[in-house]
DNA sequence: TTTTTAACATGACATGCATCAAGACAACAT
DNA sequence: ATGTTGTCTTGATGCATGTCATGTTAAAAA
């Protein structure tokens, strides 16, 4: 229904791309990863707020991001939606296929966005003859879990401020698993995104945001974020976080 | 730390339990089951309150309940928990530990409890010989993806007496999947479990489930629940899901 | 430039649900 | 049976956050 869209396939492998080290082949020896390179379709491009995929499109592979940014969401049918997750370069996405083998979120870029497609039977094929590639496999699927477990903690028993400073931290920890600033950086999405991601209203975004400017925790203009003090958003989350783990 | 606690494994294999329809041998042939057979740790009994796992704790395998009820949560430095699942009679759970080989989660028994466990490197090694496992562990993963997603709709988006509709529905509806009424049934876990799952206040279940009895919608004594009328409790979730899918 | 549009911000107000505080009930032990 | 304990219920009250309404700004279009 939609990753037909695509455009002018960029011919990089995994091998030379940067965000190797990010994406499903970390850790793999060169030898393994041409073999991913053997079924891996080129980056697509695809404008900005253009939908990948629905709910009921056929579940074709897996998605990783290279340049831009992608939203997973459910909605109600009263057209509120909740964001599962948003996915940054290096990132993938679209395992919600698996089960029905047809997808059940939507996927849409927030952003300019190109992505690399992996054929689901020919990533299963070297599941079968690669063990340390299953492992990269299972490490995937357990970290959607994980990710989507301390999510659910957080729209369960968090404060706004809480799942604000938590999402904050999140982001800039993801920049700078890219190798960029931890403490200054670009949202890739939109008030209104956060907002459905937080479980909050658009309102209390903007109103959190400028009480934490006036705390001194961050400087905020528009989309460009500069965190001032890391530690009082560390504080603000500490209690969230499990005791033990 | 914790799956030491066991007791009279009790020997009965996959392919006479009743259970195995709902399990992860489902649609297996019986040869195939009988590979899987071959390493299933027989159900081991726990009494009720008991941890299985903790976070930190070594992931061994994933864990099949045969009989009673398993809970997964994370929980806050302050205490309080979120529930991430029930897990009744022919489910599984476990997953949790697979992004690190060791587990995130607490897992705790909610009744007196049996369950088989499959370690998972002998899982794994399954996989590798046997697509249609490898396939049903696909869904398997899918599916507690799927379920996490949904769970974030409700607690990102849904009042109070939709989160508790839903959760009514779902549990009627796998009681139904094993065999009994999907209109009488005993609820395995405690109120307290119910508001740390949905996230909402215990007492807030309470006045719901009054609500609810006053409008004629359910009878409900302690943990017996019976759904007067099911359609009412389907108009209520009707807004929440997804328009096509 | 000027106009248009959409995103974001801010203020006033409303409310769903949490919190606090007792009370009722059931299960279990004594 | 009688006390004891924990779970559940019920009522009174408050607050965090949603909702509504309007203003502001920036980017896009004309």
């Amino acid at each position: 229904m939609s990753q037909v869209q695509l455009a002018k396939p960029l011919k990089v492998s995994c091998e030379a791309c940067s965000l190797s080290e990010l994406c499903l082949s970390r850790g793999l020896t060169t030898e393994q990863m041409s073999k991913i390179d053997d079924f891996i379709e080129r980056p697509r491009k695809m404008e900005s707020s253009k939908q990948i995929y629905e709910p009921g499109d056929k579940f074709y592979g897996f998605y990783a991001v290279r340049t831009g940014g992608v939203k997973t969401y459910l909605t109600k049918k009263t057209g509120e939606q909740q964001i599962l997750g948003f996915h940054l370069p290096g990132e993938i996405f679209g395992l919600d296929g698996m089960e029905t083998t047809s997808h059940r979120c939507y996927a849409s870029t927030m952003d300019v966005t190109s992505y690399c497609v992996l054929p689901f039977d020919r990533l299963d094929k070297l599941c079968e003859v690669l063990p340390d590639f299953r492992r990269q496999v299972y490490i995937l699927m357990g970290h959607e879990l994980n990710c989507d477990h301390s999510h659910q903690l957080l729209l369960g028993q968090q404060t706004a401020h809480e799942r604000l400073a938590t999402f904050l931290l999140n982001i800039s920890s993801r920049f700078n698993r890219r190798g960029f600033s931890p403490n200054s950086f670009m949202l890739p999405m939109s008030r209104h995104d956060i907002a459905c991601f937080l479980g909050i209203a658009v309102e209390t975004v903007s109103r959190l945001f400028k009480s934490f400017q006036e705390q001194q925790i961050v400087k905020i203009n528009r989309k460009q974020v500069d965190i001032l003090n890391m530690d009082i958003l560390n504080d603000m989350v500490a209690n969230c976080e499990d005791p033990d783990a």
